[in-house]
RNA sequence: GGUGCCAUAGCUCAGCAGGUAGAGCAACGGACUGAAAAUCCGUGUGUCCUUGGUUCGAUUCCGAGUGGCACCA
């Protein structure tokens, strides 16, 4: 059972006018973390992570989670916070996120959220419906059916039960076509139904700013790092968690090629050079998502000073 | 020094009995309202080493040059 997590109310909203959230993000391994603790830092305040697997207890290396030492400098929310076990998604985030806001701008006036999963940036910058909970055992049901009878007659019933959403989905994506259906048999109302498109205004403002790398930088910057976790021990940390490899959070670059080597599949060399290959492949997916949004203000690695005077226009100039 | 083989996309290579070229990998672009580091869709990016010749036409055939590899000295 997933517990209700109450929206502030008006009054306590109408408080938050000046009140500033700022964002940085970016394809992974461009020194987000970095930059947003030495921000944090400038402006004395905490930090909020937008990372959906920065938040899971177990892992560690594979996710390039702030050591000890940034972690104590800085406070970090969302950060290790759930197990793999744990069912989550954006909604809860969205819900959390928002909760905390409100708590943390009772005593500071910027916040900085960190994180590269753009999803979660936006469901904090314009909310998403309201979608209700669905069963367990529906899903299950579902995914046991896919995996018997193939997309095509999940394709065929979804444009009997609810042709609005068929008409524009992405109709070769399996998980459009669950996520629809799992709705239906949930509620018996059409999943289009409860996509009401408009966005939600937030009573804070929102600043985004991005750091973005030179392709071939990041190139760079992600083979190093992809070396580095192989030295801080990523196979290991893969070893401890093959039990329950099949988890969906697993289903992760760095952890998935590391099982197949585990596995016999590939070579460690292959498998380093896949992780490799799968990070820059995520990185291109992260820019793509980001590029769309024009309100964000874009530097380069290092550029912190001129982050922080961005920052300072935006707002005023107050810290 | 001699002989032979090779030179085509970022890489490995295929191909054209002469009509300006294609496969794997890599790369690049896009979608995306609850597992999003997921999932799905799309794209060939090229002085066919250089230079003469033959030809209506040469990446393809011939000569020379350059570079690489192998073998013989």
């Amino acid at each position: 059972m997933i517990p209700v997590l109450k929206i502030p109310s008006k009054g306590m909203m109408s408080q938050l006018k000046n009140k500033y959230l700022i964002i940085i993000l970016g394809p992974t391994a461009s020194g987000k973390t970095d930059a947003a603790i030495q921000i944090a830092g400038i402006f004395r305040t905490k930090i909020i992570s937008a990372d959906s697997r920065q938040l899971y207890k177990e892992l560690k290396i594979g996710t390039a989670v702030p050591d000890q030492r940034q972690l104590k400098s800085i406070q970090h929310y969302f950060i290790q916070t759930i197990s793999i076990h744990d069912y989550y998604n954006v909604s809860m985030y969205e819900q959390e996120v928002l909760e905390l806001l409100n708590k943390l701008f009772s005593e500071k006036d910027i916040v900085v959220m960190v994180g590269g999963s753009g999803m979660y940036v936006d469901v904090v910058c314009h909310g998403i419906d309201d979608l209700p909970v669905v069963d367990p055992l529906i899903r299950e049901t579902l995914q046991q059916r896919f995996n018997d009878e193939g997309i095509e007659s999940l394709r065929l019933e979804l444009k009997r039960l609810d042709p609005v959403y068929y008409s524009k989905a992405d109709l070769r994506n399996p998980k459009r076509i669950l996520k629809a259906l799992e709705i239906y048999y949930m509620t018996g109302i059409p999943y289009s139904s409860f996509l009401t498109g408009p966005k939600k205004e937030r009573p804070f403002k929102i600043i985004k700013t991005g750091i973005n790398p030179d392709r071939d930088e990041l190139y760079e910057r992600i083979n190093q790092r992809v070396n580095g976790m192989i030295q801080s021990g990523l196979i290991e940390e893969a070893k401890s968690l093959y039990n329950i490899k099949e988890c969906n959070a697993l289903n992760t670059v760095g952890y998935k090629e590391i099982f197949d080597y585990l596995d016999g599949k590939v070579t460690l060399e292959q498998a380093i050079s896949l992780i490799k290959r799968n990070t820059r492949r995520y990185a291109r997916r992260q820019l793509t998502w980001f590029r769309k949004d024009k309100a964000i203000a874009w530097f380069r690695p290092g550029e912190i000073k001129n982050m922080v005077d961005y920052i300072k226009e935006q707002t005023g100039n107050f810290e």
